[in-house]
DNA sequence: ATGAAAGCGCTAACAC
DNA sequence: GTGTTAGCGCTTTCAT
């Protein structure tokens, strides 16, 4: 790669000034048509990009996005991360990525890191405080918890439904019969878990169902096998229950395993429902049944109403919410 | 955010002149251990981080490294990526994600972007092509299809051991006798697919086992669902075997499923490998054998070899090919 | 409709 | 050990 051509250059060979080069490239007008055509045929033949950091300085804006995630690893958020590239691709622009591993350490590094970088805007993805050290620059916040709009600054927000969620996994449950749902889920910093709990906790309550405190599980970390172990504990402590609903497919997926290596069957003896239907849900057992988000929907939204924030404008609302829906699969159907 | 500070102001604060604020932060030396502590200071005390644009404009360097994946929501390139991300942030690197689905003109784009915006490396994942444009920027190409010395360019490869991999898998199905086995592949440009198959072919081979036409499925894409139809067609043509090698942890899945749907037993009437060793192994029916990939060695080298090519300094060898391990679980034991 | 030129924030060559 | 300064490639104001 021989050096790369500056817009000097392709000013030189088009013999126009550096300015002219520059407007028609960014289409700013007062620049004649024949002018152009042979800017552009000049910017053709040789094969001219515009170097992004020159760019970057000059306009403070760079057409690259950081995407700050906890944990790509995690389906959910691979499957989120990717629609998100998708729609910056579309629009020329890159993606910058950002896993927190769940520290807010590493988490506080990063968004420092992406604006020395002059990234154009941010989606922080279940991020667990506000940065009022972000408040000029446009920031999408996708699954996080939800504040009061005072303490939420600028910032536009999008999540699921995912009370909403937990609900109908419940009623499923509920539906086909359950009476003992055994909850399980995952501590930590996650407002998600916790809505898709008070689903849980609204859908029994209106069947007049008694929330059981020995069918309560709380993880540490959401892992199959820290999942199976705790469900597995469970069925040797002899607790009975009808039905599982879990917060997260990977959760669900241990306890499925956990049933069978306690000869239970799913969806015979026990049902059990997921949350995120990830590939996980497809293959587990007999298929799970698992809470869908519209992550196509929700990475189409939230790009726009980023790119809205970096023209400038203000987005009608701070706060979306997403509707989800129900796949059912052989797990909750005898 | 107020408009973020320059060297100037942080020289001003110091009493210093920007060259020895530069040298400071960058430690080229040439200055006094007094002048470094009050630089610091005055830097901690102003929150200043360099504008990245400006580095890079007049460095050429960024700290920032592209990564060019087929599509990260296959577990195994997420974590990939995750383990390059976690490499580069120890060493204050970005990283800028491309997907490319499969489709080499977008890869083409990509690399042209990143180029343009003087990424100090790229790590290109899986990619059909090789780039002779590239041959000045430091490249690790990751997963990629052999070529002779020649054709290869300067850039570094490493890759698992497929073949290998293709090869215990089989050796497991075949030491548990199975003699009629299903290889379960995916066309396409993945010259992976194809040295996991030659693997396969070898360990046949070595046990006296003749291929089978019948028992060979080609799909065009790796899918749950496509897997099971194939292998759902298979079983109801009457076609016989007792063991599936696949080559991906997702077809794997389908083909378990397929045959619980067809009312046979994992193991107890066809025992089923994967690639991989993802979740989906973990959660698939009685437990996926899978081959294990070293993803954390193998972007533990890719960071390490880039930094070195990043440095000027050329790597011993231009080829890696890592050992993977078969991870037994209850797919092939009966 | 076009060009000249200033300057974004930083590094590095050179001078002292 | 420290300062001065040119210039990386681009956009944009001002002049024409």
């Amino acid at each position: 790669m021989e050096k790369a051509k500056s817009i000097k250059e392709i000013a030189r060979l088009a013999g126009v000034s550096t300015a002219t080069v520059s407007r028609v490239i960014n289409q700013n007008g007062r620049f004649s048509k024949e002018t152009e055509e042979r800017v552009l045929r000049v910017i053709r033949q040789n094969d001219y990009t515009p170097n992004m950091s020159a760019k970057g300085l000059r306009t403070s804006r760079t057409r690259v996005i950081g995407v700050v995630v906890p944990d790509i690893t995690n389906p959910h958020f691979a499957n989120v991360v990717l629609h998100l590239e998708m729609e910056f691709t579309r629009r020329g622009y890159s993606c910058l990525i950002c896993n927190t591993n769940e520290s807010s350490s590493l988490e506080k590094k990063h968004i420092r890191s992406l604006t020395a970088q002059n990234v154009s805007g941010i989606v922080l993805i279940s991020s667990t405080r506000n940065y009022t050290e972000l408040d000029s620059l446009p920031v999408v916040y996708v699954d996080r918890p939800s504040r009061s709009e005072k303490e939420r600054g600028e910032g536009v927000m999008i999540e699921s439904d995912n009370t909403q969620g937990g609900y109908l996994a419940t009623r499923e449950l509920l539906g086909a019969g359950c009476r003992h749902i055994l909850i399980l889920k995952c501590l930590g910093n996650d407002s998600n878990q916790l809505a898709r709990y008070r689903g849980f906790q609204r859908a029994i309550g209106e069947a007049g169902v008694e929330e059981e405190e020995a069918l309560r599980i709380n993880l540490d970390a959401v892992s199959i096998d820290g999942a199976r172990k705790a469900v597995a504990d469970l069925l040797d402590g002899g607790v009975a229950f009808d039905g599982i609903m879990s917060t997260t497919d990977t959760m669900a997926a241990g306890a499925v395993i956990a049933l069978r290596e306690h000869g239970l069957s799913v969806p015979r003896d026990v049902l059990v429902t997921g949350f995120d239907d990830c590939q996980l849900a497809e293959a587990c057992g007999p298929g799970l049944t698992s809470v869908h988000q519209d992550v196509a929907e929700m990475s189409r939204l939230a790009t726009e109403l980023l790119f809205q924030m970096m023209r400038g404008e203000r987005p009608e609302r701070s706060h979306y919410r997403l509707p989800v829906t129900l796949t059912v699969r052989k797990s909750t159907r005898r």
